[in-house]
DNA sequence: GCGTTTAATCAGGATGTGCTGATGTCAGAA
DNA sequence: TTCTGACATCAGCACATCCTGATTAAACGC
């Protein structure tokens, strides 16, 4: 698998960071929203957005005192892209067995 | 997120499990071959193999004293429809920003 | 200036996950 | 039956990940 996808991989199997990925996909959120809509604490949120930030899953934009934190979509479409190429793949491949020694 | 894709996200979310599914995208394999596909150990191979048979990524099918393992191309279809789905509800709100208190 | 608020970082403890060797089970061959 | 090979399961250890309280930095209002 490319490793771009692993790394999104990783950042979204996580309940929260999944959460957090279904808010900001309705809107952009500041951490102050997020830490109502979840109920987590403040630390917590923070380190959950720097794991989606590295991963490339969001984006900040600083305004003022507040950050709010924006969804990229491209970096869904290109997971999904991926998944939907395998998956063709397999199906194309489907009646193919490797024989056994 | 629909807890069914969130148990192929963590199923998927491993190198060694990542790397089972591209290679069963190609051709039904039994448990053998991926020993020594990938190089793992036979029974950590088959810890992972029951992971991925829990989510339903993968199906066993038995053939005499060997086990053939075939991918299951509709759960990665279903996953790249859900990500494909938020993408493109991210891009309908990317301008959305909810006002801070 | 000073105090408050937002949010990032750090160090710790608890829990989960992956890898291992040993063991059990089942199918086929001798 | 007995033996061998393929595969699953189990218990234990090592490591990663998540959550927390405390601290820090920066932006705003007074």
């Amino acid at each position: 698998m490319s490793e771009t996808a692993d790394g999104l991989l990783r950042a979204l199997a996580d309940p929260l960071r999944a959460r957090i990925i279904e808010l900001l996909a309705g809107e952009q959120l500041c951490t102050c929203h997020l830490v109502e809509l979840t109920g987590a604490r403040q630390t917590n949120l923070s380190n959950h957005l720097r794991v989606l930030r590295e991963a490339g899953l969001v984006e900040p934009q600083p305004a003022g005192r507040y950050t709010f934190y924006r969804l990229r979509p491209e970096a869904l479409t290109s997971l999904a892209d991926h998944y939907a190429a395998l998956a063709d793949r397999a199906r194309s491949a489907a009646q193919l067995r490797r024989p056994c020694a």
